[in-house]
RNA sequence: GGGCGUAUAGCUCAGUGGUAGAGCACUGUGUUGACAUCGCAGGGGUCGGAAGUUCAACUCUUCCUACGCCCACCA
């Protein structure tokens, strides 16, 4: 197949990636090879494909490519994520664009509507996957509500409910007044914005005085609306001020409404802060709600005056102002203060104006940090609910003991320690959202109240009794709660776990695979734990994956713990975290032996992309205008550890120009009857330039693997593009021309075999970063009578059973040393670049130029070449490792300018070989140094002296 | 307040205990059949600042400065 004259990325891509997912190829057949494993961070199916995405998939894929290639089994487990509030936000949108709103239709229609939705739209972004050439499983294509993955989140709650780390608890939580759900802490985004500090009177009742005089206590507050929910006032126990008050059991009447409520001793309050008073008030805020539960007020009798819209209410008490009510959280806030003012209780703040005038306001502005929803973007209010919690310190510690005994290593290792700060201060995890589209709840309440957790309706009502009414929770779970399970309930848990073998018994395989596959018999109808539900204990049980265990022939069994997950560091704790501790919990074994965190990709200016800014970059755009080969070989080869990538259009058009560098080397190859070998050990080779760049081959394949190794993709996009371009285009291709332009014979037709070799070297491995323009290249290059059996994709890594031939190395670096001085001495002195010029060699050389004599006259431009003492004369004269040769010039050249370019050589040799000498002079580094280094010195220093020796020696004969 | 990261050529970034590299940009130059999405040659950096360790520091240590991120707290 004849190559066109130009590379068109977009017409081989969709070709290429249509053929290797018909073909099954992205996971081909391989029972006994060794397994690899990586499972995708599940987009949201709302999703569209983003900068990040692509960063985070084309290291996943060029890792399973590399790993497929060098034979492993494959798999890189795909699919999507319901996204619970995202989705369900974005079918509240479209149906708000129809005047409708989802307490319009019940639950159910609502929740049909979602999955109408999916079905439409929610395979945008794995459409957009394969543009970009990912190489995924999508056989097994998964989806986070899908059955079988709603079967093992149920099972998940169940089992950690009947081990006592599901509980429910009622408690502040992060309220979303907007979404009206509870979020965890990890939704919620702490934003500085501007805000006031208030300070008010709290008269003490009863009379009571300060000690020092007063007759009220001084309170401030950035939320005063809040203050009619106030439970007590909190001073410090050895505040002075205060201690006779505590001691008299002193009560403050508050304002507005004069309730009277306790002043109460806690180490809370900062007697250095203001007043050293705070307003405790449980039911609002989260420092209150400890003070006032060890103040000993349980949560039920905690007084909230918010509902879920952060509007007010009555409290408990009903001692909230009529005029209040119904009134939304800020405007309260204003009135609570203008009620405060008219009663003379607010303490105005005094500032000063730039004139240095005084003036009073209402409060002290301040920056206040405040707590956002991360998708509402709406101030998040502390709630007093009940939500279940998930005891994430207890999953917390065999996860961070996982990574500190090493079974994880996290790359780049300084991502540990914030890993341990989280884990190590890890909060109960709320994980009840009051949603309609997620995982519902498995918890089934009697009237009475009492839950039941089952996995079916059916065991619940078996629990409670025939005949009682059965009321299922109206929740659904977090996302992450799901997604946390993913590297296991994406393949084939919990339906392919078995019982575990007896321990004692000698027989390992006790459990036919075939009987254990079956389905009606399964021995997960038998499992251990089946029977009364309600543990009366919260001490954890083992692991489900002590009793229970992968079925051997499984992929669960094969596939797990995953070899590597590839994740951006913004989802550690969301994610990773929470799969470390549901894999260990659930499989007894880490989810992945390696994570890698990747940065963010950054717009060009450095700033974070956004949607709202404005200022995104859609990898969709960039895959049209440079090709999906660029830009995955774009964001390799700026994919370095620790670092965010900063976007630089310009340079995937570099990549673009790489593409088509390496396509027009093929369609040199082609037109001088090279065509790619099939041939996986190197061909045998006698020319110099042939056993040369098979040693280059050995060596560029070592770096790559090494760095691919290492996780250093920068170094390994570099390696392999410097190789191909800077070595095989520049050096080699050129070397070979005149070898190809004669009548052919054995040194044409080994330098055919080899050239056709290295491109071949070239395309698997490259094939990684750029896997459509290698595959395309791969099939066109073949040899006419004998097309390729099978796709690149599916190829085998490159082994060439070779090594580096260092008397050919030492050939080739001459003859580049040689003919960039030749080139650069021209380029100086002002000559054509194409003048062929008669040379002067050492006869010492005379071998070696003369077998070289057509390739020094194609690529350095030689004339004539002549032995021994060059005639004297006006020359220019070029030193080459160490060895001089004339190029007689009478009359071409200025005299003058060759010995002003010569004496600019011999100053910068000069300089070195001095540093050097000085260096060797200092008799501590001669005793010191390491003697590798002091060797290194004398050699370097006796190459450098000779140098300067020619060079000075050349401008002597200059006159 | 705690933690992490970054600071190297005009720009974007690699890098190593032994006197600095790439891509882009820039300058000069080149189109007698792979490629102008190209070739060849070249200019350009006291490696953020200070001190220390060392025979030797861009590299290791400490401090400082600037920028960025994460966590916590601010009643």
């Amino acid at each position: 197949m004849t190559l066109d004259t130009t590379f068109d990325p977009a017409a081989i891509e969709q070709r290429w990636y249509a053929h290797w997912e018909e073909s099954g190829q992205f996971r081909p057949e391989r029972d006994d090879a060794e397994p690899f494993t990586i499972v995708n961070p599940p987009p949201n199916v709302t999703g569209s494909l983003h900068i990040g995405h692509a960063l985070d998939n084309t290291l996943q894929d060029i890792i399973i490519r590399y790993e497929r290639l060098k034979g492993k089994d494959a798999l890189w487990v795909v699919g999507t994520d319901h996204a619970g509030i995202a989705t369900q936000m974005v079918v509240e949108r479209q149906l708000a664009e129809d005047q409708k709103k989802r307490t319009d239709f019940t639950r159910e229609e609502f929740v049909d509507k979602v999955w109408e939705w999916k079905a439409e739209s929610g395979g945008t972004i794995t459409r957009q996957l394969r543009r970009l050439g990912c190489s995924m499983d999508w056989s097994n294509e998964r989806f986070t509500m899908d059955e079988g993955f709603t079967r093992a989140v149920t099972k998940v709650f169940v089992d950690l409910y009947n081990q006592g780390l599901i509980y429910r608890d009622k408690r502040l939580v992060n309220w979303d007044p907007k979404l009206k759900t509870a979020i965890s802490d990890l939704e919620v985004e702490n934003v500085e914005q501007s805000g006031h500090f208030w300070h008010f009177h709290y008269p003490l009742a009863d009379g009571a005085t300060t000690a020092d005089g007063k007759d009220h206590i001084v309170v401030a507050t950035t939320r005063p609306e809040t203050m009619l929910a106030d439970m007590a006032v909190a001073v410090h126990p050895s505040d002075e001020r205060y201690v006779a008050l505590i001691e008299a059991g002193a009560k403050v009447v508050l304002p507005i409404t004069g309730r009277v409520i306790p002043i109460v001793a806690d180490e809370h309050a900062d007697p250095e802060l203001g007043s050293g008073a705070v307003k405790i008030t449980p039911g609002h805020d989260f420092n209150d709600f400890e003070v006032g539960k060890r103040a000993g007020i349980a949560p039920v009798d905690m007084l909230n005056m918010l509902n879920g819209d952060a509007k007010v209410v009555n409290t408990a008490d009903a001692l909230v102002p009529d005029e209040l009510i119904g009134m939304d959280r800020f405007d309260a806030r204003k009135a609570v203060v203008a009620m405060l003012k008219e009663q003379g209780l607010l303490i105005p703040h005094v500032a000063k104006t730039k004139k240095g005038e005084e003036i009073e306001q209402d409060a002290e502005p301040r920056k206040i940090m405040t707590p956002l929803g991360d998708r509402s973007n709406v101030v998040i209010e502390p709630w007093l609910t009940d939500q279940w919690y998930v005891d994430a310190e207890t999953l917390a510690q065999p996860a961070i003991k996982a990574i500190r005994e090493g079974d994880i290593e996290i790359v780049p290792k300084s991502w540990e320690k914030t890993y341990f700060n989280w884990m190590e201060n890890i909060q109960p995890w709320c994980v009840s959202r009051q949603l309609w589209w997620g995982h519902r709840i498995p918890v089934w309440y009697d009237d009475a109240g009492n839950a039941y957790c089952t996995e079916t309706e059916e065991e619940a009502q078996a629990q409670a009794g025939e005949g009682v009414n059965l009321r299922r929770d109206p929740d659904v779970l977090d996302t992450w709660f799901s997604s946390a399970l993913w590297p296991f309930a994406t393949i084939g848990w919990p339906d392919d776990l078995v019982p575990n073998p007896p321990r004692h018994g000698e027989v390992a395989d006790a459990v036919a695979p075939a009987e254990a596959a079956d389905g009606g018999g399964s021995p997960l109808a038998q499992r251990p734990d089946d029977g009364p539900l309600h543990r009366a204990s919260a001490v954890p049980l083992p692991a489900s994956g002590e009793d229970m265990v992968p079925r051997p022939d499984s992929d669960l069994a094969r596939h797990y713990p995953n070899d590597l997950l590839i994740s951006g560091f913004d989802i550690l704790f969301f994610w990773d975290a929470r799969m470390a501790m549901q894999g260990i919990q659930f499989m007894g074994e880490v989810p992945w032996r390696r994570l890698y965190l990747h940065g963010l990709v950054r717009a060009a200016d450095g700033s974070k992309m956004s949607k709202s800014k404005g200022n995104t970059v859609d990898p969709l755009g960039l895959i049209d205008q440079y090709g999906a080969d660029a830009l995955r070989f774009f964001m390799a080869a700026m994919e370095s550890q620790g670092r965010d990538i900063k976007m630089d259009e310009k340079r995937v058009e570099g990549y673009r120009n790489f593409a088509t560098k390496l396509w027009n080397a093929a369609r040199f190859c082609q037109s001088n009857g090279i065509a790619a070998s099939t041939s996986l050990a190197a061909p045998e080779a006698t020319l110099p330039v042939n056993r040369w760049i098979i040693g280059e081959v050995v060596e560029t394949l070592e770096t790559l693997d090494k760095a691919l190794a290492d996780l250093r993709f920068d170094a390994a996009a570099n390696t392999i593009y410097q190789f191909t371009w800077s070595r095989f285009c520049d050096w080699y291709l050129e070397l070979i021309k005149p070898l190809l332009q004669g009548e052919g014979g054995a040194d044409a037709d080994e330098t055919r075999t080899v050239a056709g070799w290295v491109l071949d070297q070239i395309f698997v491995m490259l094939h990684p970063f750029m896997p459509f323009i290698t595959e395309e290249l791969w099939h066109a290059m073949a040899p006419e009578d004998s097309p390729r059996g099978y796709d690149l994709i599916t190829a085998k890594w490159p082994n060439p059973r070779a090594t580096v031939d260092t008397d050919a190395k030492a050939e080739i670096d001459w003859i580049i040393g040689f003919t960039t001085a030749m080139r650069s001495a021209k380029n100086e002195l002002g000559i054509a670049p194409g003048a062929k010029l008669d040379c002067w060699f050492p006869a010492s050389l005379e071998p070696r130029v003369t077998a070289l004599q057509s390739t020094l006259e194609r690529v350095a431009r030689i004339g004539a070449a002549q032995f021994g003492e060059a005639p004297t004369g006006a020359s220019m004269q070029l030193v080459v490792e160490g060895e001089t040769i004339t190029v007689p010039l009478e009359g071409v050249i200025d005299i003058e300018e060759e010995k002003a370019r010569l004496s600019k050589a011999l100053e910068a040799v000069s300089k070195e070989a001095k540093s050097l000498e000085g260096r060797l002079g200092n008799a501590n580094f001669v005793e010191r140094a390491k003697p590798e280094a002091v060797e290194k010195a004398r050699t370097d220093h006796a190459e450098k002296s000779a140098e300067a020796e020619r060079l000075a020696a050349a401008l002597a004969r200059l006159g």
